[in-house]
RNA sequence: GGGCGGUUAGCUCAGUGGGAGAGCACUUCCUUGACAUGGAAGGGGUCACAGGUUCAAAUCCUGUACCGCCCA
C-alpha cells in the first residue's frame, strides 16, 4: 500500500542497499556478457573532499548516462575512485597536527608523516564515497580505486620511466613558479594572475663616471638586490645613448651593463628596465639572450638570502652600504621591500612613486604570492605529447560537447609549455630517480634495476671494484643499503595530476593486460567541468594516446584516445550568480538539500538546469519545486493504486481499444522519444523538461482526470483496459524518469507491484522503453477536441465570473455530425471537468447565451438574464480583434508573391490552413455578436 | 592585448530560419475523494542596440554597448 506521503530520508538508504545487495551496478554481470560495453571513469574526487554542488552536478549527469545506458541493456562500468590530492591532503593533515599540537611533519620525518596520512585516509577518506552514494551514484564500488593504490602506483612508475627513456621527461634548472608558503614548485596551471592595486617605484640608478642616473620603474624594489643589468630599447631615442655604459646598483655597489633589448618597451614606465634574471620570467629570457649572471637573493621561503651568497657578493667591493644591506639577511620579502625603499628614499634615489594596477601571481591552493624561483625540477615535454592529442580532436576521434570547448582546448594545447611535475612535498608518488655521488641519474621501475644500472656504471668507471659490485648485487640487503646510502633517491613526489592523467587506463588494470582494459577501453564518455580541461582532460589525452594502442585486424597498432566524448558542464553558482565559496558564505550544501528535499529533487534540479554552455544559478527554491514534482508523481501512483490500476500481463499497448488509452499511449511514446533523443544529445535539461511536462501536464492533469469516470464507473472491458493502461503508462514514466530520480521511481516500481505480478528486475536493471508503432493521430485529434472544449468552458466561466460551484447547461448549436458523435461519446467526461449540468443540441443558439467557438463548432451556455450582455460583447469583440490580427498577419505573408514562390510548399500550405481556420472562426464570432445584438 | 560566452516576462532561464515559451513570483477563484508540496483561469515581453542577408530573423552575418569567464 502506498503511504500518503513520500519520505525520501526513509526510502533512499533502503533503496540504495537493495541496489547494492543485488549487485545492480556491477560491471560484467553474466547476463550482459554479450552486451555492448559502456564505460565512464569518474573524475576522482579528492580524498580530503566532501561533496559540494559541483560534485553533485558532475555525478548526477554521469549517473543519468550510466543508468540510461544500463537500462538500454549495455554492460555499464562506472569506474569510481578517489585522488590522493598531494598538496591538498598534505595540508589537511599538517593542519590537523598543528591543531592537536602534535609534532609537525618536519619534526616527525618523512616516513612517519606518510604513515600518518595513510591513517587519516583510512579514517575519513571514504566520506566522499558515502556522500556519492547518498546522491544515488550507480558506480561499481567493487572496483573502487585510489591514485596511490599499489596497482596505480605501478602504472605511474612505468609511465615515468618510459617517458624518461623516450626523452619526454627530463630534469632542468630554470625558473619555476614557487610557492614560498608550501615550499614547493607548482605548474603554470596552478598559478592565478590576480589583478592587484600596487605601487610603481621609479628608482634612480647612478651611471658610472657621469654623475647622471638611469631611472627604472618596478613594482618589486626588493628584487633589485638581484639585478645584473639595465635594459633599454635599441630604438629608444631618449635613452639609447646610455647603451654600453655601466650602472651601479644602489645599496649594493654591483656594476651592471646597460644593454640593448627590445623587451624594454619605450612606452612603459621610464623606458629603462632593471633586469633580474633569477626573479622574473621575462628577465630570465633577457638574461639568457645576453648571457647574464643569475643572482638568486631569496631562500625557499622568499626571505632574503644574502650572507655567504657567492652569487650576490661576486664582484661587489666591500662597503658600508653593502654591510647595511647584508644586515637585511633573513628579512621576508615584504619587510625587505619596506627597508629598501626607506634607504633609497634617504639616499634621494626614489624619483617618484605611482599608484598602479598590476597582476600578481598567486598559488591556487595556498593563495600565497608566488616567486619565480630558480630550481632543479622534472618536466614533461608537453609540446611533443600534445601533438597527437590535437590531431585526435581535429579528426574527431574525441568530440567535445558542447563543441565550443574545442577552441579552448586547441588554444592551450598549441601553446603548451613544459609541464613541471616535481613537487617538494611528501604525500604522493615519489619520483623513481636515484642520484649517484657523481650526480649521475638512474631511473628505473624497481630499486633492484636501479642498483644494477648503478653498479654497472660505477664499476665501469672504476669507482667500485667488480668484486664489490658482485657482492652488492648478490645480496638483497646490501642492494637496499647501496640504494639508500651510496645512491640517493630523489626526495620529490609527482604532481597529483600526473597520476590522474593515467586514470582511464590505470583504473582498468594497466600495465597488466586485463580483460577490463580490453573490454572497457577506450571509455565512452567523460563528464567534467571546464575548469579542469587543461589540468586533466588534456593530460589524459596525451598520456592515453602515448601509451594505449589497439589492435586492429590486418592493420598496424593504432593509438587510441581515452574517451570518445568529453561532455563539459557548467559551474554551479548561487542564486545571484556568484561563485559559491565558504568565505562568501553562499554555499548551498548538497547534503542539506538531500536531507531536506531528497536526493531525487536535487538531482532533477541539476539536470533540469544543465543547459549546455550556461552556468547554473541554483537556489533552494528550485529544489523545492522539483521535490513537489516527486510528490506529484507519488500521488499519481497512489491514485492508480487506489483505483486498482495494476500491471496486467494481458495488456498490450498495441492493442488498446479505448480512445483515452490509445491517446495516453500515443503521448507516452512521444515523450519517450523526446527523453531518449535528449539524453543521447547530452541535453539533460531538455530530457528533464520532456518527462516533467509529460508526467504533470499530460498524465496527471488530463489523463488521470479524464479516466476518473471510467475508473469509478461500472466494471467491464473498458474499465479493465483503462486500469491496465494507466498502470502501463505509469510504468513507462517510472522507466523514463529513473535516470533522473532513481530513488522514488525504484520505490514506486516496488510498491506498485505489491498487488500485481512480481517484477522481474529492479527498475535499475529493467529495460528502457521503446515505443515503436504506438502513434495514434486519430486519438490525439479526438482528445484534443475534448481538451479544447473543456478549456474553453473553464476559461469563459472565470472570465464571466460564474462561480465554480454553479453547474451550467451546454447547448451545441448547429453541430456537425462529427461533433454530435464526439459529444455523445465524451459528454460524461466534459460534464465532469467543465462542471456542466447537462449537454444538449439545438439548431440555433438560444437567446442571451454565452457563445464559444471551439474548433469550428459553436458551444453556447444559455444564461439569459444572468450574464452581463455588455461584458459578453466586450469579450467577443476582443476575440474578434485577436482573430483579425491573426488573419492580417497570415494574409500579409500569403499576399507576398515571393513567399508563395520561394517558401517550402508545406509552409505555404500551413499558412493557407491557418488563414482558412481563422476566417471560419471569424465568421462564427461575427454571427455570435449578431445574435447577441438580437437578444438585447 | 587575445579568445570564448551572455544580454528573451518582475526574477532565474529554455528556445539553431516559418504562429514568443517554462519554472518561480503576481492576480482572481476553488477544502471538486490522488496530490493545497494541490487544482482552474489570467495579467505580463520593441527577444540589448544599429545595420545586413533572406520570401521570412529571438535564431544567420557585421558592428556597437554592457556583463561574465579563460588565457597572456
Amino acid at each position: 500500500m502506498i503511504e500518503n506521503r513520500y519520505h525520501p530520508a526513509e526510502v533512499e538508504p533502503r533503496i540504495y542497499k537493495a541496489w547494492e545487495d543485488a549487485g545492480a551496478f556491477r560491471a560484467g554481470r553474466p547476463e550482459r556478457a554479450k552486451a555492448q560495453p559502456y564505460c565512464i571513469v569518474i573524475p576522482p574526487p579528492n580524498v580530503t573532499g566532501s561533496l559540494h554542488m559541483g560534485h553533485a552536478l558532475n555525478n548526477t549527469l554521469q549517473d543519468i548516462l550510466c543508468r540510461f545506458e544500463r537500462m538500454r541493456g549495455k554492460d555499464v562500468l562506472w569506474q569510481p575512485g578517489t585522488d590522493h590530492a598531494g598538496i591538498a591532503t598534505q595540508a589537511v593533515v599538517e593542519r590537523q597536527l598543528m591543531e592537536r599540537q602534535q609534532p609537525s611533519s618536519r619534526a616527525m620525518g618523512r616516513e612517519a608523516f606518510i604513515k600518518r596520512v595513510w591513517e587519516w585516509k583510512a579514517e575519513s577518506g571514504d566520506t566522499i564515497i558515502r556522500q556519492l552514494k547518498r546522491l544515488g551514484a550507480s558506480c561499481d564500488w567493487s572496483r573502487e580505486r585510489f591514485t596511490m593504490d599499489e596497482g596505480l602506483s605501478r602504472a605511474v612508475v612505468k609511465v615515468f620511466v618510459a617517458l624518461y627513456r623516450a626523452g619526454l621527461i627530463y630534469k632542468d634548472k630554470r625558473l619555476v613558479n614557487w610557492d614560498p608558503s608550501l615550499k614547493t614548485a607548482i605548474s603554470d596551471l596552478e598559478v592565478h594572475q590576480v589583478e592587484t592595486r600596487g605601487q610603481l617605484w621609479h628608482i634612480k640608478y647612478p651611471i658610472e663616471g657621469s654623475g647622471g642616473f638611469v631611472v627604472v620603474a618596478t613594482t618589486r624594489p626588493e628584487t633589485m638586490l638581484g639585478d645584473v643589468a639595465v635594459a633599454v630599447h635599441p630604438e629608444n631615442e631618449k635613452l639609447r645613448h646610455l647603451i654600453g655604459k655601466t650602472a651601479v646598483l644602489p645599496l649594493v655597489g654591483r656594476r651592471m651593463p646597460i644593454i640593448a633589448d627590445t623587451y624594454a618597451d619605450p612606452e612603459k614606465g621610464t623606458g629603462a628596465v632593471k633586469i633580474t634574471p633569477a626573479h622574473d620570467f621575462n628577465d630570465f629570457e633577457v638574461g639568457r639572450r645576453h648571457n647574464l649572471r643569475l643572482v638568486n637573493i631569496f631562500d625557499d621561503e622568499a626571505a632574503l638570502d644574502l650572507k655567504d651568497n657567492a652569487d650576490f657578493l661576486e664582484g661587489v667591493p666591500p662597503s658600508a652600504q653593502l654591510d647595511r644591506t647584508l644586515a637585511l639577511h633573513g628579512f621576508d620579502r615584504l619587510a625587505a621591500r619596506k627597508k629598501i625603499v626607506e634607504r633609497l628614499e634617504a639616499a634621494g634615489l626614489i624619483d617618484k612613486i605611482e599608484q598602479t594596477l598590476h597582476v600578481v601571481p598567486q598559488g591556487d591552493r595556498s593563495g600565497a604570492v608566488l616567486e619565480p624561483f630558480l630550481t632543479d625540477q622534472w618536466y614533461v615535454e608537453a609540446k611533443t605529447m600534445a601533438r597527437p592529442a590535437i590531431e585526435a580532436v581535429r579528426e574527431r576521434k574525441t568530440v567535445f560537447v558542447p563543441p565550443q570547448w574545442e577552441a579552448t582546448f586547441f588554444n592551450w594545447m598549441e601553446n603548451i609549455q613544459p609541464w613541471c611535475i616535481s613537487r617538494q612535498i611528501w604525500w604522493g608518488h615519489q619520483i623513481p630517480a636515484w642520484y649517484g655521488p657523481d650526480g649521475k641519474i638512474f631511473v628505473a621501475e624497481t630499486e633492484d634495476d636501479v642498483v644494477a644500472e648503478a653498479l654497472a656504471h660505477y664499476t665501469d668507471i672504476e669507482e667500485i671494484s667488480p668484486d664489490e659490485g658482485d657482492d652488492i648485487a648478490s645480496d638483497p640487503e646490501r642492494r637496499a643499503r647501496f640504494a639508500r646510502d651510496y645512491l640517493h633517491r630523489d626526495d620529490d613526489v609527482l604532481d597529483t595530476w600526473f597520476s590522474s592523467a593515467l586514470w582511464p587506463f590505470s583504473t582498468l588494470g594497466w600495465p597488466d593486460h586485463t580483460p577490463e582494459l580490453k573490454r572497457y577501453y577506450p571509455t565512452s564518455a567523460l563528464v567534467t567541468g571546464f575548469d579542469i580541461i587543461f589540468f586533466w582532460v588534456a593530460r589524459m589525452m596525451m598520456m592515453g594516446l602515448h601509451f594505449m594502442q589497439q589492435e586492429r585486424p590486418g592493420a598496424a597498432l593504432e593509438k587510441v584516445v581515452p574517451f570518445h566524448t568529453v561532455y563539459i558542464h557548467a559551474l554551479v553558482r548561487d542564486a545571484a550568480g556568484a561563485k559559491m565559496s565558504k568565505s562568501k558564505g553562499n554555499v548551498i550544501d548538497p547534503l542539506e538539500m538531500i536531507d531536506e528535499y531528497g536526493a531525487d529533487a536535487l538531482r532533477f534540479t541539476l539536470a533540469a538546469m544543465a543547459a549546455q554552455g550556461r552556468d547554473i544559478k541554483l537556489s533552494a527554491q528550485r529544489v523545492e519545486g522539483y521535490r513537489n514534482f516527486a510528490t506529484k508523481l507519488w500521488n499519481a501512483a497512489r491514485f492508480a493504486e487506489i483505483n486498482g490500476c495494476a500491471h496486467d500481463p494481458d495488456f498490450s499497448a498495441h492493442e488498446a481499444k479505448e480512445t483515452l488509452n490509445r491517446w495516453i499511449i500515443h503521448e507516452t511514446a512521444k515523450a519517450g522519444r523526446e527523453v531518449t533523443a535528449a539524453i543521447e544529445a547530452y541535453k539533460f535539461n531538455e530530457a528533464a523538461g520532456a518527462i516533467y511536462r509529460f508526467v504533470w501536464n499530460v498524465y496527471c492533469d488530463w489523463y488521470l482526470e479524464l479516466v476518473k469516470p471510467v475508473l469509478t464507473g461500472p466494471d467491464g472491458a473498458a474499465k479493465k483496459e483503462t486500469r491496465a493502461a494507466a498502470a502501463w503508462a505509469l510504468d513507462e514514466i517510472l522507466r523514463l524518469l529513473h535516470p533522473f530520480m532513481p530513488f522514488v521511481t525504484e520505490e514506486l516500481w516496488r510498491v506498485s507491484a505489491e498487488r500485481g505480478p512480481q517484477r522481474r528486475h529492479l527498475l535499475a536493471l529493467d529495460t528502457w522503453p521503446s515505443h515503436d508503432g504506438l502513434d495514434d493521430e486519430a486519438a490525439e485529434a479526438e482528445i484534443g477536441w475534448v481538451v479544447d472544449l473543456i478549456t474553453a468552458i473553464r476559461s469563459v466561466r472565470v472570465e464571466m465570473n460564474i462561480p465554480a460551484a454553479t453547474p451550467l447547461p451546454l447547448v451545441l448549436a448547429g453541430a456537425s455530425p462529427q461533433t454530435v458523435e464526439r459529444t455523445r461519446r465524451w459528454s460524461e467526461f466534459v460534464q465532469r471537468l467543465a462542471r456542466l449540468s447537462d449537454i444538449s443540441f439545438a439548431d440555433a443558439v438560444p437567446k442571451g447565451a454565452l457563445q464559444l467557438v471551439v474548433r469550428g463548432d459553436v458551444a453556447a451556455l444559455p444564461l439569459a438574464g444572468i450574464i452581463d450582455l455588455a461584458a459578453e460583447r466586450a469579450r467577443l469583440t476582443k476575440e474578434l480583434a485577436k482573430c483579425d490580427a491573426d488573419i492580417a498577419r497570415v494574409e500579409q505573408k500569403l499576399n507576398n508573391a515571393d513567399f508563395v514562390k520561394r517558401a517550402p510548399e508545406d509552409v505555404v500550405e500551413g499558412e493557407r490552413e491557418k488563414r482558412d481556420e481563422a476566417l471560419a472562426r471569424k465568421q462564427k464570432i461575427i454571427e455570435a455578436l449578431q445574435r447577441l445584438k438580437e437578444s438585447e
